[in-house]
RNA sequence: GGAGAGCUGGUAGAGCGGUUGAAUACACCAGUCUUGAAAACUGGCAGCCCUUCGCGGGGCUCGAGGGUUCGAAUCCCUCGCUCUCCGCCA
């Protein structure tokens, strides 16, 4: 959420204060009037908590003066009842203050975060900036195959009986196939806890709405995820939903900052308005592995945190030796709360393209502000908002994905990653048996 | 699923209709003492909102939301959560 103060703030220089901020919103597909309507409805705010305020004091000093009375045993009756007449109005008062202060409240909920100035200004992918590239694309001396190809030819992936099953866009993951995915998921935990420090945890795959409030799902994008049924209950769509909010309504002390997290979890997604996009194979499936990472960072630090929590997910990449880049997303393609991300692409022989395996980000104060997550500042002073990152460290599917189109041979078998084969118990082949 | 107990500041924990936004302790911050640290002592210390250039003033908040009342942390209702016991269960 964005700071209401910081917006009338740049509100009073001028219209031009808050062009840069106006431009964002068209480039992440906001209409620029919310401002104009919040403004507005903010002034009208203030004017009804003052104007309720004031009857308020004034009962509230009236009341002291009866409870003098009373204790001194005299007759307050008279005034009894004059209180008695104010005291509806006073609450109307108070109830359409309040009911405006929800209203501001409820659209602040609807307007992207703010880009931090590193950004590169832009409508759309075109116009991310390339960061680095890492690794060269492999060149094979046959034509390489998509992953579900060899996957269902290997007979460790199946499409169509899990269409049987459930529906379109999930799937089975069955022997070796199985058994590469879960050794994904242990290898990346072992390398974040172990080697970049993070402490490990397995969150509740559900979660309820005022978490996904907290990280900016809801109210806009409440479609995207899956809903029990006659409950509260909702299936995560990361694991960030659920990390971010282990801290929710907490005021922590600067001395406890940074604190890192990496997170196993399914992730469940409806994909509502994604009809015909990557309708093959594990690309884009209603419930997929990842491994999150999530950081609780002091304000000052958020962006050095940032480049290491990205530097972290590319170190998975690194050792599974993939060929990478890494992006830096303009504004018009940046996530609805974050204020900078950097998106890790993998290279994938089989579409001959570059694909997203991973989406670091760094939200700033936009998540602890709806979430309210504080701490307290070592030298004494006001609590302050922490700023939270995350990122995927990375989406397990994907690079299982990335490591059948990569690796493969001739006759469709797969080499494992040298970095696996511990996990794989010393198997360092995938073919048909 | 049944029965009971509880939910108060950063934490623990008093208060149970009227100077109680809340005792006390711990934590935290500043200072005295100390070569330094610890201990001891002294003082400070909830958050948010409105208002003010500032000093300050005002309002709200004792799980959440309603109600009773001139007045509610305290009484009533609804919901959520936690704990204990019983049942069931991986």
């Amino acid at each position: 959420m964005i700071d209401i103060k910081w917006l009338e703030k740049k509100a009073e220089g001028g219209p031009s204060y808050l062009e840069e901020y106006r431009q964002s919103l068209i480039h992440r597909g906001a209409t620029t009037d919310v401002l104009d309507q919040i403004l507005d409805l903010n002034k009208k705010r203030k004017e009804m908590i003052t104007q309720a305020e004031t009857a308020k004091s004034n009962q509230n000093k009236v009341s002291g003066e009866i409870a003098q009375m009373k204790r001194s045993g005299q007759d307050a009756s008279a005034m009894i009842a004059e209180m008695g007449k104010l005291a509806g109005s006073v609450k109307e008062m108070e109830a359409q203050a309040q009911a405006v202060d929800q209203q501001v409240y409820q659209l602040l909920l609807t307007i992207p975060n703010k880009p931090h100035h590193t950004v590169p200004v832009g409508g759309g992918a075109e116009d991310n900036k390339l960061v680095k590239k890492v690794g060269e694309a492999k060149k094979f001396s046959f034509k390489a195959k998509e992953h579900w190809e060899l996957g269902e030819k290997l007979d460790i992936l199946d499409f169509e009986r899990a269409g049987k099953v459930t529906g379109t866009r999930f799937s089975f993951l069955k022997g070796a196939g199985a058994r590469l995915e879960r050794a994904l998921i242990q290898f990346m935990m072992d390398v974040h806890s172990n080697e970049h420090g993070y402490t490990e945890m397995i969150p509740p795959f559900i979660v309820n709405s005022v978490s996904l409030t907290g990280t900016g799902n809801f109210p806009k994008f409440k479609e995207d995820v899956f809903h029990l049924e006659g409950t509260d209950y909702y299936l995560i769509p990361t694991a960030e939903v659920p990390v971010t909010n282990y801290y929710n309504n907490e005021m922590l002390n600067e001395s406890d900052l940074p604190k890192s997290f990496c997170a196993y979890s399914p992730c469940f997604r409806s994909e509502a308005g994604s009809h015909g996009r990557d309708t093959k194979g594990l690309i884009r499936q209603h419930q997929f592995n990842k491994v999150e990472l999530m950081t609780f960072s002091l304000p000052e630090k958020s962006h050095e945190m940032h480049e290491q929590l990205t530097s972290h997910a590319e170190n998975i990449l690194n050792k599974l030796e993939l060929p990478y880049r890494r992006m830096l997303l303009c504004t018009g393609d940046m996530g609805f709360g974050s204020a900078k991300t950097y998106d890790l692409e993998v290279w994938l022989p089989g579409q001959n393209e570059y694909r997203e395996i991973s989406s670091c980000s760094n939200f700033e104060d936009f998540q602890a502000r709806r979430a309210n997550i504080r701490y307290r500042p070592a030298g004494g002073g006001k609590p302050a908002f922490v700023h939270t990152l995350n990122g995927s460290g990375l989406a397990v599917g994907r690079t299982l994905i990335a490591i059948l189109e990569n690796y493969q041979q001739e006759d469709g078998s797969i080499v494992v990653p040298s970095a696996l084969v511990p996990y794989m118990g010393g198997k360092k082949l995938i073919a048909k048996s």
